[in-house]
DNA sequence: AACAATAACTTGTAAATACAAGTTATTTTT
DNA sequence: AAAAATAACTTGTATTTACAAGTTATTGTT
């Protein structure tokens, strides 16, 4: 095992009770100096975590105040969903797959550019239809370039994260990324899986996803019906 | 005049410098100690700098190897466009003034909750086209708590950034916000705006929008249309 | 009681130093 | 010549120390 920097297991100490709801919304996280003496490391250190935290959006800074913690958005894997009149949780959300796992060929005509070896090692097909409710929320259409996935296609993915399969057995997570937003119409095969009218407006993701693997990236094609629940993000 | 941090200085030196092309995608940066001898400051400092580029999106990091340039998405304002069939300059884009800025008294269905202050205070109203190679791309409406914005509605936006006002004039600037991605279909008003039928696929974001000022956020409503370019991000 | 000054917090910036770990070019060995 | 070991880079993690600047509660004065 590979053991984990302070400043990251700060972090996921911290991440973890503002998910649990140790520390509230609006809550004052305890003061730098504090966090020091009781996990016995530097300012630096814990201001660090501070740092990843705040980049990722759970807490805000204030000089002279201290750490704010704010509100948490629900995600759907790196995606997040609001409800569009009240909040929703995500308790009764289900992933189904349609097609997939499986190893194909790409395209000659694939939405990003390819490097010389992605074409040549193809790519494990998924597609998967998130509902929400009882109703169809998404379609997600991923590309996951064939390097190095042992056994990747055997694995059972109902019900379960892409992210979480990656993490735990590749050790692969994600740590950013590209995408294409657009409005578009709903084709037959996309108003078939998501239940509306052809024609119906549907919101688009085309996106590049970056892996902490040195110059592995995978690909999604996401296809969201937006009128229960809009997509959410911070930037 | 504050002094700026030496962090935030040799930020800027080196974000103008991808900008300008001085370095260009792919090459790498100056080592963290050449930039330390170079600018007389410590590692710490440099490295505080090299972060804010990595956040930002202007450079990777690899260990052992050095920071990567990375591609420049065009920006318009906080947003970013990337033509679908080639990439396209920014140098073709105009903006049209289509109502205000003038004050107004908040409605009670606003699409995000306000405090009592912003309630009070009401907004400045702006409604701006976005038109790139003669064609209208997005409908920008602005809502900018009217507090302490001397002089704001005399001001002139035709064919500026309403961001470079805001810096430049009030020393307010974006350090992030949250955002709701919808497809919508084109109404009445949009239709007419952006050149498309009604029932078109319409992109719609609404968007809180926070700034260096404490409690100090504004809000956008934006509609897109993505036939000619897809609204383009990094996460 | 109301105001002003102060003290005691908080986070922000910056230095100097050390070693670990990943990458690349060089040197040595086979 | 090819492979392996090494050296010389690179960034990553962490400590220690110091002072600046913003916020809040306390204290003193009017």
């Amino acid at each position: 095992m590979a053991k984990t920097p302070r400043y990251k297991h700060l972090y996921e100490i911290l991440r973890k009770h503002i998910i649990d709801g140790i520390y509230k919304e609006g809550d004052l996280l305890p003061s730098e100096n504090e966090l020091c003496r009781v996990h016995s490391i530097t300012r630096p250190t814990v201001r660090h975590a501070l740092d990843s935290l705040v980049r990722d959006g759970f807490i805000k800074k204030q000089q002279g105040k201290g750490s704010i913690v704010s509100s948490l958005p629900q995600g759907i894997g790196i995606l997040s969903v609001k409800g569009t009149t009240t909040a929703i949780g995500l308790s009764n959300l289900k992933t189904k797959i349609l097609a997939g796992p499986e190893i194909r060929a790409w395209d000659k005509s694939f939405m990003f550019s390819l490097s010389e070896i992605e074409k040549e090692s193809g790519y494990v097909y998924m597609e998967r239809l998130r509902i929400l409710d009882e109703k169809p929320i998404f379609l997600d259409i991923n590309y996951l370039p064939n390097i190095n996935l042992p056994r990747f296609t055997s694995r059972s993915f109902e019900n379960r994260s892409l992210f979480d399969i990656l993490r735990r057995h590749y050790s692969i997570h994600v740590t950013g990324g590209e995408q294409k937003l657009k409005a578009i119409k709903a084709d037959e095969h996309i108003s078939k899986y998501l239940s509306v009218r052809k024609g119906h407006p549907i919101l688009h993701l085309e996106r590049k996803i970056a892996t902490n693997r040195i110059d592995y990236y995978f690909y999604s094609s996401i296809y969201c019906n937006t009128d229960i629940s809009a997509i959410f993000g911070t930037f």
